[in-house]
DNA sequence: TTGACAACTGCACGACCGTTCGTTTTAATA
DNA sequence: TATTAAAACGAACGGTCGTGCAGTTGTCAA
């Protein structure tokens, strides 16, 4: 592997560290910089704007994702069980030491729901296609006959959504160390509504 | 009422849009000076700092939502005409003038997880404060023998903020016009699962 | 009408921002 | 080892940020 790319993969890591922190607005160049022990001007040639670096930190966070969640969750057997993974990865995610700011989607999905922009399209096109990917588990737990058959699928991913984003907030804002129960306690009972 | 009193009070009401739009930490005293037509300076002199701006923006929003949300779900009926008018009045304030870039809560709350200080804790202690109030209700639902007696309404506030981040979300990113519906098909699946 | 105080302005400050550019160091290649 | 391209540096740019402060304007009571 060439040497730039791997200081470019150095430098993204930290500032998807950074970006769970303080989100993809407050990312800073020179703060980086310092992080990684390089000039600020270094890191700039690297990707030519901080809009770039930001898309690529979206883009370093979808990978980290797909490794932690996806890839797991797509190795489970076909249906409820294949479900359960994607909430038990989601959940995992939340923790990983990659994002210790907590997930790095949710915070750039409230920074950039009013800002127009390549960055803000290529979120919400992740968070679309996991949207997706939510239903779709969802969709072939019904042929496996572990959900019901007229599970409107969109409305599960929905509101496994919700489940996330509560225990998201309740944990980070919050503090209250009774979240996870509350969202493992509210998913099962997401799994008994689609069952019968 | 004094004239510094009406001026802090149309600043506050600028101020709150904004971070709306761009969050507690974008807020800027620069732009927020064009907006109200007076000097940097004098904005300044109101608060004395910008964090003491933040504090008294969240304190004006907990205004808004009081007005909004809280005082008209207190005249409806006890039990769960009171739970419904909460859900409702909370989807009334996302859709608010006065917050036309979505629920400065939630910004702020995924802006500040990780920033402890004094905005931070205020912020807490208002969606904490929330939070009771939801549970509250859900326990005089309780009473009222609308919801079952050995319900978790602690549970039960978790998933309710559950339903409105996934609303706030897909509305708001996603762009999804379904969203509304989604969240009124989760609150009545919810009400049921309350309910026996 | 005058005096006193609150409200507001204008200017300047140091710090940090993203970005540019010419130069120097480092690594790969022949 | 000599050549060449990639990678990183350092200094500077124009701009915005929050903050401080001396001075001007406006308001209201005596």
């Amino acid at each position: 592997m060439a040497k730039g790319t791997i200081t470019r993969e150095r430098i993204l890591d930290q500032a998807l560290r950074d970006a769970s922190l303080v989100g993809l607005e407050g990312l800073s160049l020179g703060k980086l910089a310092e992080e990684v022990e390089m000039s600020k001007s270094g890191i700039f040639a690297h990707f030519g704007s901080k809009e770039e670096l930001q898309k690529q930190v979206l883009g370093a966070a979808a990978g980290k994702f797909g490794g932690i969640v996806v890839k797991p969750a797509l190795t489970a057997p076909r249906g409820l069980p294949r479900v359960r993974a994607m909430f038990e990865g989601w959940l995992r995610w939340e923790r990983d030491v990659s994002v210790p700011g907590g997930c790095v989607f949710t915070h750039a999905a409230v920074e950039l729901d009013d800002r127009p922009g390549p960055v803000r399209d290529a979120l919400a096109t992740w968070q679309k296609a996991w949207r997706d990917m939510l239903a779709k588990a969802a969709a072939i737990a019904v042929q496996e006959k572990h959900f019901r058959s007229d599970l409107d699928t969109q409305q599960f991913a929905f509101r496994m959504f919700g489940i996330v984003f509560a225990y998201y907030h309740t944990k980070r804002l919050l503090d209250d160390p009774l979240a996870e129960s509350h969202a493992r306690a509210a998913f099962e009972s997401l799994v008994g509504w689609a069952s019968l």
